[in-house]
DNA sequence: GAATATTTTGCTGTATACAATTTTTCGATA
DNA sequence: TATCGAAAAATTGTATACAGCAAAATATTC
């Protein structure tokens, strides 16, 4: 069960996570002897993870200048929404027609399990990471692990930007609030799902993200200010 | 307008294009050196490009055993035609909103020019490119390019399949039967796009796609056996 | 003092060496 | 003959060296 614990794959998780949260700023340059030792290995693994990394999509790499930080801008994050959406209601179309029953039920316990813990505003990491997983989830449902790897990749390439836009939520409007009244945005596509009802239920998922996606230029231009200042 | 250049750019594009082709056969064992030596570079840079070629899925990697060619399985092909789907209609669902009418008119001529070269039954890999061709147009106009990457990343790895079914499609019945008859799956895709008539060219698209879908199954399996049959 | 040329520094790109591990070979045993 | 085990061979994983290139620093010119 143990990681298999090569160079290379614990540089890689390493460096993966730092660039996931933009721990190197956006266009910054990664000096690899610096990282190299930083991370206890020299640069050769070191290298064999940035070039996985580039292929992913979570770095640049330039002959000659080497391996960069990928940039932050609007736009990108916008177009990795909209794959969202591609992938997830496909996902949703095919889980329709291949999920159990007991899945559904499955995944409504884990709302119910998780749902109460979105008040808490201290833990947008939390939150984060209880909505991603609800998110696989569904998609694991649709039995392609194409799909799901795809929606991993980009789930972790916004997942900056999304931690800035739940902050900004839960500033906005505490989440604790409609507690029982009216449904969540989940708890609509799951019972969509659960009903074999394939429309309702991807509309309901495409609105969902779209919603987030209209706030990410903002959320970008708050992440972007918040990586150029010292944390207080 | 000439490529970068750098070692590790010219294996990666050399080793991808071998993968693509199946030029290994699948879950073959890749030996470093011996490669290294054909390609005319070190183990370094091979390296380095062949675990980008991990990351794209179009090879593996087993910690302490090295690289292998992905393993060609008609499960995983039936996946990525899926995802297919979920791309090249969501991208289908934005072009109606963003392209232009003269976009469309120059899809409209790209297929003017190619489609009679749909005849020709001895260049399956010409119709092949024209085909890509085709849908690669189409999904640049969402103007999203993390879908174009995305799907450019499923076309290359079922490129070999495909291959294989349009050899399939030509020896059933020749392409050039219903010249000017009836429409291409193409032309009715395009059509319904250019008319901004979203519902009825997802589904067009949808449609074309899962038919070839269908017969990928069949098509892996003459696949599996023409790369373990010497060439004649 | 600003702009350009030149030196210096630092970093990247690749080859190579070697230890660690895996795979193969080959012989012993039942 | 098949199975197991040990020795040998081959292959991978990583460190290191160094040439070549890019960037920074310094000097030079106007």
């Amino acid at each position: 069960m143990s990681k298999a614990g090569s160079s290379v794959d614990r540089v890689y998780d390493q460096v993966r996570r730092m660039a996931a949260n933009f721990e190197f700023k956006p266009d910054e340059r990664i000096n690899e002897s610096t990282l190299s030792t930083t991370l206890g290995a020299s640069r050769t693994p070191l290298r064999e993870a940035l070039n996985r990394l580039v292929a992913e999509g979570f770095l640049t790499f330039q002959n000659g200048r080497g391996f960069f930080c990928r940039s932050l801008n609007p736009g990108r994050i916008i177009e990795l929404y909209e794959a969202r959406v591609a992938i997830e209601c496909e996902a949703l179309r095919l889980s329709v027609a291949r999920g159990t029953d007991d899945e559904f039920k499955s995944v409504s316990d884990y709302l119910d399990q998780t749902e109460p813990h979105y008040e808490n505003p201290d833990r947008a990491i939390d939150i984060l990471e209880m909505d991603e997983g609800f998110h696989i989830k569904l998609a694991t449902l649709s039995q392609n692990s194409e799909l799901v790897g795809i929606l991993r990749n980009i789930n972790d390439r916004i997942r900056y930007v999304r931690l800035v836009d739940i902050r900004l939520l839960l500033r906005r409007q505490p989440l604790g609030k409609n507690k029982g009244a009216e449904l969540s945005a989940h708890r609509i596509i799951l019972n969509a799902l659960a009903a074999r009802d394939q429309k309702t239920a991807v509309s309901a998922m495409r609105n969902h993200i779209e919603r987030r996606r209209e706030e990410a230029t903002e959320a970008v231009r708050i992440a972007y200010s918040q990586l150029y200042v010292p944390a207080d």
